[in-house]
DNA sequence: ATGGTCGACTCTCGA
Protein backbone atom coordinates (compact mmCIF):
# COMPACT_ATOMS: atom_id res chain seq x y z
CA UNK A 1 0.00 0.00 0.00
CA UNK A 2 1.98 3.19 -0.88
CA UNK A 3 0.29 6.36 0.96
CA UNK A 4 1.03 10.34 -0.09
CA UNK A 5 0.31 13.08 1.43
CA UNK A 6 0.59 16.79 0.03
CA UNK A 7 -0.48 20.49 0.62
CA UNK A 8 -1.47 21.45 -2.92
CA UNK A 9 -2.09 25.20 -2.05
CA UNK A 10 -5.65 25.13 -4.14
CA UNK A 11 -6.47 21.93 -5.48
CA UNK A 12 -8.05 23.86 -8.14
CA UNK A 13 -4.80 25.42 -9.34
CA UNK A 14 -3.03 22.16 -8.53
CA UNK A 15 -5.12 19.45 -10.60
CA UNK A 16 -2.59 19.00 -13.38
CA UNK A 17 0.39 18.54 -11.31
CA UNK A 18 -1.66 16.04 -8.79
CA UNK A 19 -2.74 14.20 -11.79
CA UNK A 20 0.58 13.94 -13.06
CA UNK A 21 1.61 12.94 -9.50
CA UNK A 22 -0.91 10.19 -9.13
CA UNK A 23 -0.01 8.42 -12.81
CA UNK A 24 3.90 8.87 -12.09
CA UNK A 25 3.80 7.14 -8.68
CA UNK A 26 0.57 5.69 -8.63
CA UNK A 27 -0.07 5.94 -4.79
CA UNK A 28 -3.25 3.87 -3.16
CA UNK A 29 -4.67 6.80 -1.19
CA UNK A 30 -3.58 10.23 -1.76
CA UNK A 31 -4.27 12.73 1.13
CA UNK A 32 -4.49 16.36 0.64
CA UNK A 33 -4.61 19.36 2.55
CA UNK A 34 -5.48 23.19 1.69
CA UNK A 35 -7.81 22.22 -0.99
CA UNK A 36 -9.10 25.56 -1.02
CA UNK A 37 -12.47 24.72 -2.67
CA UNK A 38 -16.08 24.36 -1.03
CA UNK A 39 -17.80 20.50 -1.56
CA UNK A 40 -19.63 21.53 -4.65
CA UNK A 41 -17.25 22.70 -6.61
CA UNK A 42 -14.54 19.52 -5.74
CA UNK A 43 -12.70 18.27 -9.00
CA UNK A 44 -13.92 15.06 -7.88
CA UNK A 45 -14.37 13.75 -11.89
CA UNK A 46 -10.66 13.82 -12.33
CA UNK A 47 -9.53 12.09 -10.19
CA UNK A 48 -12.24 9.58 -10.24
CA UNK A 49 -10.82 9.15 -13.83
CA UNK A 50 -8.06 8.20 -12.16
CA UNK A 51 -9.87 5.20 -10.82
CA UNK A 52 -9.98 7.18 -7.21
CA UNK A 53 -12.68 7.06 -4.75
CA UNK A 54 -12.68 10.99 -3.79
CA UNK A 55 -13.53 12.19 0.19
CA UNK A 56 -13.68 15.89 1.04
CA UNK A 57 -14.13 18.28 3.45
CA UNK A 58 -13.79 21.70 2.32
CA UNK A 59 -14.56 25.30 2.85
CA UNK A 60 -14.00 28.57 1.09
CA UNK A 61 -10.90 30.30 0.11
CA UNK A 62 -9.06 28.56 3.21
CA UNK A 63 -7.93 25.24 4.64
CA UNK A 64 -9.66 21.66 3.32
CA UNK A 65 -8.71 18.67 3.06
CA UNK A 66 -9.59 15.70 0.91
CA UNK A 67 -8.48 11.64 0.53
CA UNK A 68 -8.53 10.15 -3.06
CA UNK A 69 -7.90 6.41 -2.32
CA UNK A 70 -7.98 3.37 -5.48
CA UNK A 71 -8.45 0.90 -2.12
CA UNK A 72 -12.16 0.55 -1.24
CA UNK A 73 -12.64 3.83 1.46
CA UNK A 74 -15.12 4.70 3.56
CA UNK A 75 -15.38 7.85 5.49
CA UNK A 76 -15.30 8.03 9.46
CA UNK A 77 -15.71 12.01 10.15
CA UNK A 78 -15.00 15.42 9.61
CA UNK A 79 -13.97 17.77 12.21
CA UNK A 80 -13.60 16.60 16.08
CA UNK A 81 -16.70 15.48 18.22
CA UNK A 82 -15.69 17.87 20.69
CA UNK A 83 -17.60 20.64 19.42
CA UNK A 84 -15.25 23.61 18.47
CA UNK A 85 -14.55 25.68 15.39
CA UNK A 86 -16.55 25.26 12.07
CA UNK A 87 -13.14 26.01 10.29
CA UNK A 88 -11.83 22.77 11.88
CA UNK A 89 -13.95 20.63 10.18
CA UNK A 90 -12.10 21.78 7.17
CA UNK A 91 -8.53 20.49 8.72
CA UNK A 92 -9.71 17.21 9.62
CA UNK A 93 -10.94 14.19 7.89
CA UNK A 94 -10.99 10.87 8.95
CA UNK A 95 -11.35 7.60 6.29
CA UNK A 96 -10.97 3.77 6.56
CA UNK A 97 -8.95 1.89 4.30
CA UNK A 98 -11.36 -1.37 4.26
CA UNK A 99 -10.39 -4.79 3.58
CA UNK A 100 -10.48 -6.34 0.49
CA UNK A 101 -10.34 -10.27 -0.81
CA UNK A 102 -6.27 -9.88 -1.55
CA UNK A 103 -6.11 -7.80 2.02
CA UNK A 104 -8.84 -9.44 4.53
CA UNK A 105 -6.88 -8.00 7.55
CA UNK A 106 -8.30 -5.49 9.93
CA UNK A 107 -9.37 -2.11 8.22
CA UNK A 108 -6.58 0.94 8.60
CA UNK A 109 -8.28 4.36 9.66
CA UNK A 110 -6.46 7.33 8.06
CA UNK A 111 -6.46 10.66 10.02
CA UNK A 112 -5.86 13.30 7.46
CA UNK A 113 -4.61 16.82 9.30
CA UNK A 114 -4.20 20.05 8.07
CA UNK A 115 -2.75 21.11 12.00
CA UNK A 116 -3.40 25.54 12.28
CA UNK A 117 -0.58 26.95 11.52
CA UNK A 118 -0.52 29.43 14.01
CA UNK A 119 0.55 32.72 12.52
CA UNK A 120 2.80 34.21 15.42
CA UNK A 121 3.51 32.70 18.63
CA UNK A 122 2.12 36.14 20.08
CA UNK A 123 -1.23 35.89 17.89
CA UNK A 124 -4.47 33.73 19.34
CA UNK A 125 -3.85 31.45 16.43
CA UNK A 126 -0.93 30.20 17.90
CA UNK A 127 -2.99 29.44 21.24
CA UNK A 128 -5.59 27.39 19.02
CA UNK A 129 -2.66 25.32 17.22
CA UNK A 130 -1.57 24.13 20.33
CA UNK A 131 -5.27 23.57 21.88
CA UNK A 132 -6.01 21.86 18.37
CA UNK A 133 -3.08 19.33 18.82
CA UNK A 134 -4.27 18.61 22.46
CA UNK A 135 -7.63 18.30 21.10
CA UNK A 136 -6.26 15.90 18.19
CA UNK A 137 -4.76 13.71 21.19
CA UNK A 138 -7.16 13.11 22.74
CA UNK A 139 -9.25 11.92 19.62
CA UNK A 140 -6.48 8.95 19.83
CA UNK A 141 -7.05 8.66 23.20
CA UNK A 142 -11.24 8.28 22.67
CA UNK A 143 -11.51 6.22 19.79
CA UNK A 144 -7.75 4.13 19.10
CA UNK A 145 -5.60 1.80 20.81
CA UNK A 146 -2.22 2.63 20.26
CA UNK A 147 -1.68 -1.25 19.85
CA UNK A 148 -3.84 -1.52 16.28
CA UNK A 149 -3.01 -0.03 13.22
CA UNK A 150 -3.74 3.62 12.41
CA UNK A 151 -2.33 6.18 10.09
CA UNK A 152 -2.16 9.87 10.78
CA UNK A 153 -0.76 11.81 8.17
CA UNK A 154 -0.69 15.24 6.92
CA UNK A 155 0.82 19.06 7.17
CA UNK A 156 1.50 19.30 10.27
CA UNK A 157 3.07 22.45 10.76
CA UNK A 158 5.84 21.73 13.05
CA UNK A 159 9.31 20.84 12.31
CA UNK A 160 9.78 18.07 14.95
CA UNK A 161 13.67 18.71 15.71
CA UNK A 162 16.54 21.12 15.13
CA UNK A 163 17.41 18.70 12.15
CA UNK A 164 13.86 19.56 10.41
CA UNK A 165 14.44 22.87 9.81
CA UNK A 166 16.99 25.34 8.15
CA UNK A 167 19.12 27.12 10.67
CA UNK A 168 17.12 25.85 13.75
CA UNK A 169 18.76 28.43 15.69
CA UNK A 170 17.31 31.33 14.27
CA UNK A 171 13.71 29.52 14.18
CA UNK A 172 13.21 29.83 17.79
CA UNK A 173 10.00 32.43 17.89
CA UNK A 174 8.51 30.70 14.17
CA UNK A 175 4.70 29.11 14.87
CA UNK A 176 6.10 25.76 13.30
CA UNK A 177 9.26 25.40 15.60
CA UNK A 178 8.68 27.36 18.87
CA UNK A 179 9.28 24.64 21.56
CA UNK A 180 5.58 24.95 22.60
CA UNK A 181 4.40 23.32 19.47
CA UNK A 182 6.95 21.11 19.19
CA UNK A 183 6.19 19.74 22.19
CA UNK A 184 2.47 19.92 21.33
CA UNK A 185 3.18 17.79 18.23
CA UNK A 186 5.14 15.84 20.73
CA UNK A 187 2.36 15.17 23.16
CA UNK A 188 0.34 13.94 20.33
CA UNK A 189 2.81 11.91 18.49
CA UNK A 190 3.51 9.98 21.86
CA UNK A 191 0.45 9.10 21.86
CA UNK A 192 1.41 6.09 20.35
CA UNK A 193 2.99 7.37 16.22
CA UNK A 194 6.45 6.95 14.75
CA UNK A 195 7.30 9.06 12.04
CA UNK A 196 8.24 7.42 8.88
CA UNK A 197 10.23 9.30 7.31
CA UNK A 198 12.79 9.80 10.76
CA UNK A 199 12.66 5.99 11.08
CA UNK A 200 13.45 5.13 8.03
CA UNK A 201 16.16 7.85 7.43
CA UNK A 202 17.44 9.09 11.18
CA UNK A 203 20.37 11.62 9.29
CA UNK A 204 18.45 12.61 6.38
CA UNK A 205 18.39 16.05 6.42
CA UNK A 206 15.51 16.43 3.78
CA UNK A 207 12.69 19.46 3.72
CA UNK A 208 8.83 19.10 2.53
CA UNK A 209 8.00 23.00 2.27
CA UNK A 210 10.23 26.09 0.96
CA UNK A 211 8.65 29.29 1.48
CA UNK A 212 6.44 30.57 -1.72
CA UNK A 213 8.17 33.98 -0.08
CA UNK A 214 11.25 33.34 -0.14
CA UNK A 215 12.73 33.67 -4.00
CA UNK A 216 15.87 31.48 -3.11
CA UNK A 217 14.81 29.53 -0.42
CA UNK A 218 15.40 26.25 -2.92
CA UNK A 219 18.66 27.19 -3.96
CA UNK A 220 19.52 28.23 -0.41
CA UNK A 221 18.35 24.89 0.96
CA UNK A 222 16.04 26.91 3.62
CA UNK A 223 13.08 24.32 3.95
CA UNK A 224 11.10 22.75 6.84
CA UNK A 225 9.94 19.56 7.38
CA UNK A 226 6.63 19.73 8.38
CA UNK A 227 4.93 17.33 6.46
CA UNK A 228 4.31 13.42 8.10
CA UNK A 229 3.28 10.16 7.90
CA UNK A 230 2.79 9.08 11.85
CA UNK A 231 2.20 5.02 11.88
CA UNK A 232 1.48 2.86 14.68
CA UNK A 233 4.30 0.45 15.41
CA UNK A 234 1.93 -2.31 13.93
CA UNK A 235 1.99 -0.68 10.80
CA UNK A 236 5.42 1.60 10.92
CA UNK A 237 7.20 -2.14 11.17
CA UNK A 238 5.83 -2.82 7.63
CA UNK A 239 7.09 0.34 5.87
CA UNK A 240 9.51 -0.47 3.39
CA UNK A 241 10.28 3.01 1.76
CA UNK A 242 9.75 6.82 3.00
CA UNK A 243 10.64 9.53 0.14
CA UNK A 244 9.60 13.18 0.02
CA UNK A 245 8.77 13.73 -4.00
CA UNK A 246 10.76 16.88 -5.11
CA UNK A 247 9.87 16.28 -9.18
CA UNK A 248 6.52 18.23 -9.03
CA UNK A 249 8.86 21.35 -7.70
CA UNK A 250 10.46 21.02 -11.12
CA UNK A 251 7.33 21.49 -13.11
CA UNK A 252 5.27 24.13 -14.04
CA UNK A 253 2.90 25.61 -11.07
CA UNK A 254 4.86 23.75 -8.15
CA UNK A 255 3.02 24.35 -4.53
CA UNK A 256 5.45 25.18 -1.79
CA UNK A 257 4.87 22.06 -0.60
CA UNK A 258 5.93 18.92 -2.06
CA UNK A 259 4.87 15.06 -1.95
CA UNK A 260 5.24 12.91 0.84
CA UNK A 261 5.37 9.04 -0.06
CA UNK A 262 5.31 5.72 2.18
CA UNK A 263 5.01 1.85 0.90
CA UNK A 264 3.46 -0.32 4.16
CA UNK A 265 3.61 -3.62 3.01
CA UNK A 266 0.11 -4.97 3.43
C1' DA B 1 13.24 39.09 7.18
C1' DT B 2 8.42 45.21 9.52
C1' DG B 3 10.83 41.13 3.65
C1' DG B 4 9.41 38.07 -0.15
C1' DT B 5 5.22 35.20 -3.63
C1' DC B 6 1.28 32.76 -4.36
C1' DG B 7 -4.04 31.72 -4.43
C1' DA B 8 -8.71 33.11 -3.66
C1' DC B 9 -11.31 36.83 -4.14
C1' DT B 10 -13.04 41.85 -3.82
C1' DC B 11 -9.23 43.81 -1.84
C1' DT B 12 -7.23 42.00 1.66
C1' DC B 13 -6.23 37.71 4.08
C1' DG B 14 -3.71 33.56 5.03
C1' DA B 15 0.50 30.97 4.46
Amino acid sequence: MLIATWNVNSIRARMPRVVDFCEKQQPDVLCVQETKVIDEDFPAADLQQLGYDVAFAGQKSYNGVAVASRLPMKEIARGFDDGGEPADASRLLIVQIQPTPENPRTPVPVVNTYVPQGRDVDDDAFRYKLDWLQRLRALFDRNWSSRKRLLWVGDMNVAPQPMDVWEPERRGNHPDYHPDARAAFAHAAEWGFVDCFRELHPDAVEYTFYDYRDRHALENGNGWRVDHIMATRALASLCTECWIDLEPRTLEKPSDHTPLLARFEF
